[in-house]
DNA sequence: CTTGACCTTCCCCCTGCTGGAAGCCCCATC
DNA sequence: GATGGGGCTTCCAGCAGGGGGAAGGTCAAG
């Protein structure tokens, strides 16, 4: 298979299969002509490639798994390793972002939204302590 | 005042204030000798810059709310647009995020974690039909 | 024979910094 | 006056995870 078909097969740019392939997470063969030839296996590991990126696992994440697939003899507890330390990683970014989203809801809230100057927003980014007491839920410190 | 001192005033690395520089958020002055002389309102600037950072706001829009926030005859509407927006990202963000995170859990639950080979987690990722259908909350096509 | 769709490599671009090297500058100390 | 240790300056390189596009080889159809 040359890389559009398995750019296809795989939903992944023929752009991200050649990265994929320049930091070593495939390996394909080559013709004659230079063309990179795509075998089932290959098509099979970008496919769990595209999978795993889709779950926001990184792409040393994505090494790692596909060691393991490819590891007969690996222990169920490795994987689930990676996966769990994925987990925490997207529970803290969730996190992260519910605070954001708090204090901007509150600040965008305040607002009023016309045409006038006054503005809750500014006035919390310019750091008004007033605003910062009122208007953010977030602590500031 | 000085690099280092505005830094630390702003809670902002050296590295970040020059770089925002570079790009034109800040235009700080220069002594004879060739440093950067910040002003109150460059410190004050940065302040604002660093707020805004930790509320996810990106880099275009702290020029964008910098901009509005020197205007003096802004619309707070036009505040409250770029917020919202930004607002709406993460929003979205987070529900892409609870989606993985929906599916990492089910398929770390649904994995044993011992030293055998078996795992729902790289079947799914190696896209069995069994475990896709089986093991995944998160709809795959 | 030409056209157009593939494929190749190459290098730069993005966001938002971070680290490091090489070289001034300034103040204190000996 | 030499020296040492901070600061400060610039520039260069790099991280993730690719995207865009140029310049050129290849292949099958008409």
């Amino acid at each position: 298979m040359n890389i559009g078909t398995v750019a296809e097969r795989s939903s992944l740019p023929a752009k991200t299969i050649r990265y994929y392939e320049e930091i070593g997470l495939v390996r394909p063969a080559r013709d004659s002509n230079g063309y990179r030839a795509f075998s089932d296996t290959d098509l099979h590991k970008l496919a769990f490639l595209a999978r795993a990126r889709s779950l926001g696992f990184t792409l040393e994440d994505c090494r790692s798994l596909l060691r393991l697939y490819e590891d007969r003899s690996r222990a169920s507890a490795d994987v689930q390793a990676v996966a769990q330390e994925h987990l925490d990683r997207i529970t803290r970014k969730i996190a992260d972002l519910e605070l954001m989203r708090a204090t901007l809801r509150h600040l965008v809230d305040r607002c009023q939204g016309d045409e006038r100057p006054d503005c809750p927003i500014l006035a919390d980014l310019a750091g008004s302590d007033a605003a910062a007491a009122e208007a953010a839920p977030a602590e500031r410190h």
